[in-house]
DNA sequence: GCCAACGTTGGC
DNA sequence: GCCAACGTTGGC
């Protein structure tokens, strides 16, 4: 199900933020809201950003929007050198740094709010009692969208609370499928829905993912941020610096950093 | 409910 | 391409 998450951005649709809308994909209501969730309606998760994934950013990647100019921009593809010839090679990592193994943090919304009608909550309880992979939908903020997009089968992620009293990891979750499209955005009926997102031209993505453990404490933002203070190991983390996206990366420093301190909990 | 951060829109 | 207005996210 869904869930949400995502940012912001982007207008229309976005709101929702997180939810997810089971539903489309499949099956399950909508769960929604978990996902990033936010607030609003649209909030979350959906909508933005387009770049790669990597960054917050804004643009939307490929699709982007239409609108003036600035879409594009984008560089799909990897900036590659243009040196091209001569050295270059090295170049192609690909993908990706290389071979380091990607991590990500997901937020969902673990308590009820209405986004269109229906209830975006989703909490890693409901998603350890899903028996099939489930679609993170609801993503509406094209950063997050291209998060998304950049996920990999194997990769595995954060499952964070957010819009909620206690906001924290509360466990993890492995990237099962890569991405489709997020037909919930097609949905009038769906929490995020968004009618700019055509049948023909899908601009919102969902990945499935599968519940992998629930910590036994959940690490709070609280806890998040001393360990983000200078000099610390989370300094550089994503999630606290654009604390809007719903979607970000985790580095294996960061993501072992956090394990280590769940065990310990 | 408030509000800070920040992304998007859209005029110029 | 700049930038002001506006909208959203999401913690508190």
């Amino acid at each position: 199900m869904p869930k949400r998450k995502s940012a912001p951005a982007e207008e229309g649709t976005q709101r929702r933020r997180s939810v997810r809308i089971a539903s489309v994909n499949g099956t399950e209501p909508p769960k929604a809201g978990a996902k990033l969730a936010t607030k609003k309606t649209q909030k979350t998760t959906k909508r933005s950003k387009p770049e790669e994934a990597v960054s917050s950013g804004s643009e939307p990647e490929s699709e982007p929007q239409p609108k003036k100019s600035r879409t594009a921009k984008l560089p799909k593809t990897k900036p590659e050198p243009k040196s091209t010839k001569a050295k270059a090679k090295p170049p192609i990592p690909s993908v990706d740094s290389g071979s380091e193994k990607t991590y990500w943090l997901l937020k969902a919304e673990p308590e009820s709010r209405l986004e269109n009608g229906v209830d975006v909550k989703f909490s890693i309880d409901d998603l350890a009692a899903k028996t099939e992979p489930e679609p993170w939908d609801g993503i509406r903020a094209y950063a997050a969208r291209n998060n998304l997009r950049a996920m990999k089968k194997g990769d595995l992620a954060f499952f964070y609370h957010s819009n909620c009293k206690e906001p924290g990891i509360v466990g993890t979750m492995e990237i099962v499928q890569e991405h489709s499209p997020d037909l919930s955005a097609h949905d009038p009926k769906a929490p995020y829905y968004d009618a700019s997102s055509k049948p023909e031209d899908p601009k919102w993505s969902v990945v499935h993912v599968k519940f992998r453990s629930k910590f036994a404490t959940p690490i709070t933002l609280k806890d998040l941020r001393a360990m983000g203070a200078p000099g610390k190991p989370l300094e550089n983390m994503q999630m606290l610096k654009q604390t809007r996206l719903s979607v970000s990366r985790v580095t294996a420093a960061e993501w072992e950093h956090l394990m280590g301190v769940a065990e310990e909990m």
